[in-house]
DNA sequence: AATCACCCTATCCCGAAGGATAGGTTTCGC
DNA sequence: GCGAAACCTATCCTTCGGGATAGGGTGATT
């Protein structure tokens, strides 16, 4: 019988997901709504077999969370669950030791498939299903337009950064231009929404 | 005993919020994973006890998907499911007629209290425990102004947006001036990202 | 030496954005 | 009824953004 961790901050997901691999006869399972919760309850019951954490939960702090769990849960699996699917997260937390990478967007079926996969040692990682990341490959943006990027998102004018950074104006437009396209924006402002998301700026 | 339907476009929150609510003795539940697929399984087996619909799922375009399916449903109770918790939301769903808003933060007791209140007839929406959302002073945008300002984010021009809501043009320079204005933006850029650091949009 | 990737500049053009001013209409509270 | 607030429209004007085209300049790689 495996201990299994399900933590979340959202009650509902938490507590319906824990009482279905419960009913799946997972094993035991306890939850946790954040990552101090998590911790002492690892350090009051012992390591568990498999844990499972939401990205986005209270004391994560990006995969920091994520190494403090594991570190506490002495080499067993520890597994990233989240909504926000995203390549980039993915491989930085598999890069960083996590034992799998759980899309919300997964099937029932395949979640207890990838518990048991995860439990056995198996890294579990769907990376083929994942729909379309709008990843932002490092190094898609020479530095020149990540300067301009920059000066766009605090609202200044093509002229102003071109100021700023000793250019023409006429250059600052050729970087707004080529960089927009390499993004898939429509303009300036489409850019600066699409790098805050891909958290390029 | 009652019959429930679950219609979420995330599989995991799907299926395991029906096996919780069968195992939870509810009734029978059937799910759903988009608008289109609600209204066939309705129309194919008549209307449901209770329907809980996902807000950020293929097809519900905002409130539109909501009373699509309460037509359907003959009116019997249509609820809406969200993770993204907003206290405008929760109140034009209610004046749009839904039987209740239900929050993916609330506990899995609460769910099944609010799925049998909801069953029951009673409108079900938990305003008081809803942990305020951080959008600064409320107030302080119109909602036409808020219109506009989401129309920016989507990198759309002034005539996009003048289109989308059926204004002209000038209408909605004036709303991005005096929006603008009040968030202390020098433009509609700077304004969309302001209004990302608040959480507006 | 050739090529590539990045960088900078220039000129011309058009449409969009932004501002000022001046009205009009609802709707709501007093 | 009155005023206030939010909304919508209009005209006129200036500046800015964005695109096309056409160059020339580096440094690194091959």
């Amino acid at each position: 019988m495996s201990r299994i961790l399900v933590a979340d901050d959202h009650d509902l997901v938490r507590e319906t997901l824990a009482a279905y691999l419960v009913a799946e006869g997972m094993g035991e399972v306890c939850v946790g709504s954040d990552v101090a919760e998590t911790l002492a309850l690892i350090a009051s019951t012992g390591p568990f077999d498999l844990a499972l954490l939401d990205y986005n939960m209270p004391g994560m702090e990006g995969l920091a969370g994520l190494s403090r769990v594991m570190a506490a849960n002495l080499g067993r699996p520890v597994a990233l669950i989240s909504g926000s699917i995203s390549i980039e997260l993915a491989e930085q937390a598999l890069e960083a030791g996590a034992a799998g990478f759980v899309p919300k967007t997964l099937g029932s079926k395949s979640l207890v498939a990838a518990v048991r996969c995860m439990i056995g040692g198996e890294i579990f990682a769907p990376l083929t299903l994942i729909p379309k990341p709008v990843t932002a490959q490092e190094g898609l943006l020479s530095p020149r337009e990540l300067d301009v990027l920059r000066g766009i998102g605090a609202g200044k004018s093509n002229k102003e950064i071109a100021r700023d950074h000793d250019l023409q104006e006429v250059t600052v437009k050729l970087h707004v231009k080529t960089m927009s396209r390499k993004l898939g924006a429509k303009n300036r402002t489409h850019a600066a929404m699409i790098a805050r998301d891909r958290k390029l700026i």
